[in-house]
DNA sequence: CTGTGTGCAAAGGGTTTGCAAGTAC
DNA sequence: GTACTTGCAAACCCTTTGCACACAG
């Protein structure tokens, strides 16, 4: 890891109020080899060459709750994380894009081409805060 | 309960292939009250008065791979299911609809009035086979 | 009668909690 | 030094599986 992305990741955890541990510059490490992509709890824990998987709960939780990563739940309920863009904080989230899974190869991919502006007739008296959208079928590689 | 209605959970049983037993009229009867909303396992169980969970969990698997039912999952990955509306069957699910989760009262309601047909852009290649439109936020109620 | 559904018990898997030792600041 | 983080163990909870009995068709 060369010493320029080692203070990219430690300065992702500071402006986000976190401690620079070398758990957690690892996790950010396999977050960004997945860059574009949700990837799941187990799927992390592969990657990880000593780990402990409850810490890595905590971290996700977290990373979460101080807005670098977000959730992006499979419709049957599998919860996957991403990173988030530089805008999110602990306060709201904006992950611009919808998330493609297929149902072949599991794989999880965010689309940012997909806009949720288009998103309208919601209720009156309705807050939104946050919006998802996921999509799923046969990706590209597996049709 | 009334002998009309009950033909009609016997019919929706009938038209997705199910065996009529008593059980299932009980939970559709909970979907049935719960109209317009997403409810999850936990809270059929509290409405059921004598019930198993075990065939609970298997009655809804078969609900739903009959196309009777369908997910509504949370963003957090807790899992939700509301009636389809009548176009559904085992091969398809046609929920033409988004769904809004109240982060104060955890309610998940159905919102007819959002509609899918906005979603655009997506890259070529990418079969979609099913959308989920998940809002969250504030309901009515609770503002 | 035959195949499906139900109920109970037990197992399974992922996640959370408690606490002591270690580390960032 | 203080507060947060980590690691291990155990507990938790939801869900699935196995099997015998009951019931729908």
């Amino acid at each position: 890891m060369s010493e320029e992305v080692l203070n990219t990741y430690d300065g992702m955890l500071e402006d986000h109020g976190l401690r620079r541990t070398a758990f957690r510059r690892e996790v950010i490490a396999i977050f960004h080899q997945h860059e574009g992509k949700a990837i799941s709890s187990a799927e992390i824990e592969d990657r990880l060459g000593t780990f402990d998987r409850i810490t890595l709960y905590r971290t996700l939780k977290s990373f979460e709750e101080k807005g670098l990563i977000h959730l992006a739940s499979e419709p049957t309920g599998q919860v996957k994380y991403a990173l988030c863009g530089g805008q999110c904080t602990s306060e709201h989230h904006y992950d611009g894009h919808a998330h493609f899974h297929c149902n072949n190869c599991g794989q999880t991919v965010c689309l940012d081409e997909v806009s949720k502006n288009v998103i309208s007739g919601i209720p009156n008296g309705y807050e939104v805060r946050d919006i998802q959208i996921n999509l799923s079928g046969i990706c590209q590689k597996c049709k």
